[in-house]
RNA sequence: CGCGGGGUAGAGCAGUCCGGUAGCUCGCGAGGCUCAUAACCUCGAGGCCACAGGUUCGAAUCCUGUCCCCGCCA
């Protein structure tokens, strides 16, 4: 809706707020009109449901104030936006047409989607324990439970002030902390479908490692509510720097060593390395427990860099040229450790690495504690490539095949098989429109369906055309359909076709559906919105 | 004066709570090494820590003010 700003005047303004910096709703527009239709939008009045939030104040102003579930700045920003003035009346319901589930004692309204998503988190765990043998109650009504929320900034109060008073008043367990991402932009921008920077999951699945990503936003992520940018040249310059180089790197440098001589039985002396970078491990422990997943990554990195140039220093290329194999296998054991230590630190991130390095080196790392302790004695495999350098044509490749999701011009190429046209070559010969219009195609909906015992392929159903119009049909469906499952439900059938006197009884139509029989029948169904008796053109 | 956050080398950031030689990664320049995936190591250039005042022996850090950027307003 635009109309004339309410405030100074201006024309063609959006309908909250105008370039004069006034604030305003769509209501108080002058003169409003809907950019959609150019049709002046009317007023209309509709019960809603409230929540009266102020009741919680108290509740609120001390869980918000005077712990530590928030960060500080998501703590000011409610004291100042939300709670320096009565909470206002929050609007739970929607009048259809809306989706999710309508309010039992208010017919026509449904719930709101944050009035009742939230609480699929306890839906959520309410199935697990059902098929875990516990009870949800033991998670969401104990004090012995830390909840945790990760989300992004954009529903901050819904889990800030709705739902800790949801949970408050009903009795259930509060929030142990509420930790809050800012947005993410893929090259400095808004995600864009045109730029080919909305990019999917599924889409950068196809083309890299996702090792990648996971390391990159942990080093970018902090405690805090920044945003975090994906910038792909920075991205392949982080981890062909930080992980190939500089951690992958010391495998690369030693393991071809380490497989020949194998692990020393004893820590040789590093000058304190492992002992060092042992001792980090409380730190880099405390990062990750504080969200502090770049703080994490950057101590993680220094263990590598000074274990690169212990390899440096001590030239286990020299000591192999002159055969000191002693010593050879004395720096390689070292190296292999430093190693091994970094990746355990990293196995939160990275646990395909972890995995890799666990069958490398005989011994997979299950636990924080591996780091704590040099692995001796042991034999190394051969090595092979851990991680490699980000491939640029897969970027490129991600991007392109992000554009061409692009809605203005929407191809699918999922590569569909031609075994289906094998199956049933497509016909030859052409009919004409009246020969098409001849058949009567409808909308119907099943009103009865049951199996028919003596025959080995039918179901028996009865089907509404709308009105008082039924047919009796048999439909060779069995073996893919519960007849329970169809009633109520639409589907496509055959109105006049000539009524056929069955075995079973008279079949006075016939349901489409597709597939080569067996399971694979798959009947048709119309899209939302569909009517029986709408006749199919 | 609506509210919140931010402004530190070309880029991305740490350091700011608890004042004491301005740091990391990438990029750039020079050299080294050659085990390693154009990798690694050393050295170097590059910053009046947005600006202006104040407190202090000493301020990126504390206080006040100004400018600019970003986000939010159920």
């Amino acid at each position: 809706v635009r109309g004339t700003c309410p405030k100074c005047g201006k024309p063609n303004q959006p309908g909250d707020n105008c370039v004069c910096g006034a604030a305003y709703t769509p209501a108080d527009l002058i003169d409003p009109i809907s950019v959609l239709s150019g049709t002046k939008p009317e007023l209309r009045t509709a019960p809603h449901v409230f929540v009266d939030l102020e009741q919680m104040r108290a509740f609120l102003d001390q869980w918000t104030q005077n712990t530590d579930v928030l960060q500080p700045e998501v703590r000011n920003e409610l004291a100042g936006q939300f709670l320096h003035e009565p909470l206002r009346p929050w609007d739970i319901s929607r009048p259809a047409p809306y989706f999710g589930f309508e309010i039992p004692d208010s017919p026509g309204n449904y719930w709101s989607v944050w009035f009742d998503a939230p609480i699929g988190y306890i839906g959520s765990t309410k199935q697990w324990c059902k098929s875990n043998g516990q009870k949800y109650e033991d998670w969401w009504k104990s004090d012995q439970t830390e909840l945790h929320h990760f989300i992004g900034k954009d529903i901050t109060y819904f889990h800030t002030l709705f739902w800790p008073a949801m949970l408050k008043i009903a009795g259930f367990t509060l929030p142990t902390k509420v930790h809050i991402h800012g947005f993410l932009t893929v090259n400095g921008e808004k995600m864009s479908k045109s730029n080919g920077t909305f990019i999917l999951a599924s889409t950068y699945l196809k083309h890299l490692d996702p090792s990648y990503l996971r390391y990159f936003y942990a080093t970018k992520l902090s405690s805090r509510v920044d945003d975090l940018d994906l910038s792909f040249d920075e991205f392949s310059a982080k981890c062909d720097s930080d992980l190939v180089g500089n951690v992958v790197n010391l495998a690369s440098r030693t393991a071809k060593f380490a497989h020949q001589t194998g692990l020393a039985a004893t820590y040789p002396n590093d000058g304190g390395l492992f002992e060092e970078a042992a001792k980090q491990g409380g730190e880099i422990a405390d990062a990750y427990e504080n969200c502090e997943y770049g703080k994490a990554m950057r101590l993680i990195m220094e263990c590598g860099n000074r274990a690169n140039k212990f390899i440096e220093d001590h030239a286990p290329w020299t000591l192999k040229k002159e055969q000191k194999l002693d010593q050879l296998r004395d720096v390689c054991t070292i190296g292999m450790n430093l190693f091994r230590q970094i990746v355990v630190y990293l196995t939160p991130v990275l646990p395909k690495l972890a995995e890799q390095v666990g069958s490398l080196m005989n011994a997979p790392i299950t636990n924080w504690s591996d780091a704590q302790k040099p692995l001796l004695g042991t034999a190394v495999n051969e090595y092979q490539h851990l991680m490699t350098r980000v491939s640029q044509e897969g970027i490129k490749m991600i991007i392109e095949e992000s554009k061409e999701q692009d809605d203005s011009r929407q191809t699918a190429d999922v590569g569909d098989s031609d075994e289906t046209l094998k199956a049933e070559p497509l016909v030859d010969e052409r009919i004409s429109i009246n020969d098409f219009t001849k058949v009567d195609l409808r909308i119907a909906r099943g009103l009865e369906a049951e199996e028919v015992p003596e025959a080995r392929k039918l179901l028996r159903l009865t089907l509404s055309l709308g009105g008082e119009e039924r047919r009796n049909v048999f439909a060779g469906i069995k073996s893919a359909y519960d007849p329970k499952d169809l009633v109520g439900r639409l589907v496509v059938c055959v109105a006049n076709l000539q009524p056929r006197q069955m075995k079973f009884g008279l079949s006075e139509g016939m349901v489409v559906a597709a597939g080569p029989g067996g399971k694979d029948i798959f009947l048709l169904a119309p899209d939302e919105g569909a009517k029986p008796g709408m006749r199919l053109h």
